[in-house]
DNA sequence: CGATTGATTGACAAAGGTCAATGTGGGTGG
DNA sequence: CCACCCACATTGACCTTTGTCAATCAATCG
């Protein structure tokens, strides 16, 4: 397959642009907002920054001083206990808000890393407050996005509490596949898919031996594709009942 | 058609009382809030409800018109697959926010059932905004209980992903007891218990014959004592460290 | 070409789930 | 007051799912 061109056409700007050249707003997914709030919204940025692959975007030891806005890439919260055991909480991808419980929480919330190379807009944690002050329309639209995140953590959190692997690894093909297609981020049916098996062990609490039998199994089965980092659903809807994970057509969310 | 929701709408508010005679806000546990806010939220209120102990506050497949405050009592929150099985997705006790999410997610998101009776001041859903604009300060308030109720799911997903029956127990009870307390309602290092071995399983993402095997064993080792509905815990440092969960000492919660 | 990272597999062990029986204490109708 | 019922707790026997260990494979990279 070669997906190349599209690739090159999805590539973000790399380093500072102005939010009024902001390519994620012209998506459907998101909400349209006034030029007043855009300015608001540019005021309270202060700058974009990029991560590699890999690397940490928040430590979990150690809390940001900044909120970020996903701006392009993939990456994924996650929190580890003290031997090492580690549990992603959730992936991130352009529009989503990171950093909020930060904010509140006094002591230790949750890691942030890069998958892909991430490009964030960044914004002052203690001008938060401000924003509320001077566009409480903009509050609002912070607190929606808090409120999409947990609902994503408790849909997680029955996964792991309740679905076996099959069910697991069913719903999260098709919730990440949903998502990035979601964001304009689908060519013809495929999705980059850039997580290794670890990851999504990491993401479903299962061992990595298991996850990958049971990713095996479901492709045997011929209900997905996964080749050269590109995901194609070939039977959602068999998916989706196994999962038994049905998600409505989206609202378009805020974006900050 | 569902008798019972016309049923609870008919009730005559219990226990109704003023927000400035608020029984919560003397607490240490909230923070301090101006005469005019005060107001405000009193405006924003709409009644109180009462909730028989196992009956729901809000129906797993039918969004709630009403935000809540928990004013007294335990409640959880839940969702359930299609063939019935159920997770817990967090508990809630007086002070606690319910029903941001129905706010703005469109489709299902998740039933609560009160534990014990409890009582609730409630809210219109659509003076949410009204009350943003009106006071962003509250707003404010309001996305940092959305925050620090995001966190405990991620601890909730972090339990039922990677710690095994011992620690998620040990977990459980720390938490219980550690929530219960800072509300002020421990006495004399006992607080009440009234859940069962089910909420309990249904919580942790155990069975409840596992769960049942699970607490004896950890009853045995002298851990803690759970009598007449009374938990108190004997060796906090030996739970923390099976469980590894170090809460630091939370600070005052805005309460709406 | 060796080295490294991630995927795959089989053999085996362990944790946890399921089933079924029993215990226990508090109500309740008679 | 008593026999019965019911919800919940407890336990043992057994089974299934998932985890662990270790080896192998495949692709990529200096």
């Amino acid at each position: 397959m070669n997906f190349e061109i599209h690739f090159q056409a999805m590539q973000p700007p790399t380093g500072a642009h102005p939010c009024e050249r902001c390519l994620l707003r012209g998506n459907p997914a998101f909400l349209a907002v006034t030029a007043e709030d855009l300015r608001l919204i540019e005021s309270f940025r202060t700058g974009t920054r990029t991560v590699e692959a890999g690397r940490a975007v928040i430590e979990e030891d150690h809390p940001s001083p900044q909120l970020y806005t996903v701006y392009s890439g993939w990456a994924f919260r996650y929190k580890s206990l003290s031997d090492g055991r580690r549990q992603i909480l959730g992936f991130l991808l352009p529009g989503d808000f990171i950093g909020l419980q930060d904010e509140f929480a006094d002591g230790h919330t949750h890691g942030v890393e890069a998958v892909t190379d991430v490009t964030l807009c960044s914004f002052a944690r203690d001008r938060l407050w401000p924003l509320f002050h001077a566009q409480p329309k903009l509050g609002y639209h912070i607190t929606w996005l808090a409120a999409r995140e947990e609902k994503m953590v408790d849909d997680n959190l029955v996964t792991a509490g309740r679905r076996n692997a099959a069910e697991r690894v069913a719903m999260l093909l098709m919730h990440l596949y949903r998502r990035a297609e979601r964001v304009g981020m689908a060519r013809e049916g495929w999705v980059a898919f850039p997580f290794n098996q670890q990851h999504i062990a990491d993401a479903l609490g299962l061992s990595l031996v298991h996850t990958n039998k049971t990713l095996r199994r479901l492709q045997r089965l011929g209900l997905y594709r996964l080749e050269g980092g590109w995901l194609r659903i070939l039977e959602p809807h068999a998916l989706q009942t196994l999962g038994d994970y049905f998600e409505r057509p989206l609202q378009p969310a805020p974006l900050i």
